[in-house]
DNA sequence: AAAATCCTTTTTGGATCCAATTTATGAATA
DNA sequence: TATTCATAAATTGGATCCAAAAAGGATTTT
């Protein structure tokens, strides 16, 4: 594989992605040294594309820097997913109401399709999926801005799904969830399309605030 | 000058502020090319930290990245301004809610102290202040992550601020706004401090918008 | 004269090299 | 035995070097 001879000048940006995903996904471990030659071996290239996109990271919030002593993974704690979940409360009912007016019938069924492979999905694709479903409903918002910070936002908040190990139960609630912000949509309910999206993740919030306790205090 | 040796391993750092600064008071012009050789020159360093600030810069959005063809200074537009007077509405708004249960009467004097300097300077030191006195108020919310945002966002806000050359009406009435926020404070009034830093946001936010469009007419 | 093509120059992205700092190891001392 | 100090190994940050890509100019072609 990797026939393709890689195209100069995006080494970084690709590598940004893949390390990316290995925080999020948990196969690189909060707190766990990046050690720069490491890195570099595992991706088969030079330190110089690492330490950018140990950099790039760093901005996200994925990665902790320290001068001298190099990146590690971003430590898991209670008070930034509750952080997290206040400012995702804050920025999605912000780009609902910017993006409702202007949301189509397409859109919305695609969100739709998108919750459905949600609900036929494994935990392995939750993130990914939850992420799209609100994503593409606030696409026509036309605020790249405002969407990348939600993005961002959604990369650690899935950070602690995966580490509580979220259960049947949230997943199902979820998706009822999911149902009332697309009847809200498609009624062009404004009012009751954000108290869903606010109550859908505070809720949620809650839901893993109670399980990363809990888990805490079990071990 | 540069009597002290500069520690390694906050050259980057020091270059992401300097440059930072630069793009915020515009010595840097919207779109202009961001030459590595360039850059390294002028701040005398070899182009290795400067390429890192440039991506530390790219996510904060003050710097275009694009491959093969490096940075710009990110332009200027209605669109962005919009979105980030939007976006920052409801981070600050969250804020305060978090912050005001804890702020003590102190941390109130001390933005209400940022406030007089305020009124007493220039154009110059407006941006600077006015970020100060907000995140002082927010200080006690204990939300690292959100402040981090708010500053970023105060940082983007500011290029609008100067390129408008904000005449001195806007900063009188900012003036009274201010004392607003802080008479709430002072009552522990949360509706009341919510609502006027609401407003101060968005009429801000309003009048910049206005003065940009008038601009983009005239010249 | 306009457009396309080739060639030169400039500039970026990645690899390698070196020095400074931190971390680990072990000896010396209280 | 625990602690401090010195030394060695590991690791990062910065400089330099080289190749790939883009930008700019000249020349040819229509």
């Amino acid at each position: 594989m990797n026939a393709v001879p890689l195209k100069k000048g995006d080494r970084a940006e690709r590598l940004v992605e893949e390390i990316r995903q290995a925080i999020i996904s948990g196969a690189l471990k909060p707190g766990a040294a990046l050690r720069q030659e490491e890195l570099a071996k595992t991706y088969q290239s030079s330190r110089m594309p690492i330490r950018e996109a140990l950099r790039t990271l760093g901005g996200e919030g994925l990665v902790q820097l320290t001068p001298n002593r190099g990146g590690i993974v971003a430590p898991i704690d209670a008070a930034e997913l509750r952080e997290n979940v206040e400012m995702r409360e804050a920025a999605e009912v912000l780009a609902m109401r910017v993006a409702l007016p202007h949301l189509s019938n397409a859109q919305i069924d695609k969100a739709a399709a998108l919750q459905e492979e949600l609900a036929r999905s494994g935990l392995e694709d939750f993130g990914r999926l939850n992420k799209a479903f609100h994503l593409t409903l606030y696409a026509p918002s036309n605020r790249p801005r405002l969407l990348t910070h939600i993005s961002g936002l959604h990369d650690i908040a899935e950070r602690y799904l995966r580490l509580t190990l979220v259960e049947f139960d949230y997943i199902s609630r979820s998706s009822s969830e999911h149902g009332e912000i697309l009847d809200a949509c498609y009624r062009r309910d404004a009012e009751a399309a954000i108290a869903a999206t606010s109550r859908h993740i505070l809720d949620a919030g809650e839901t893993l605030l109670a399980l990363l306790e809990k888990g805490r205090q079990a071990g």
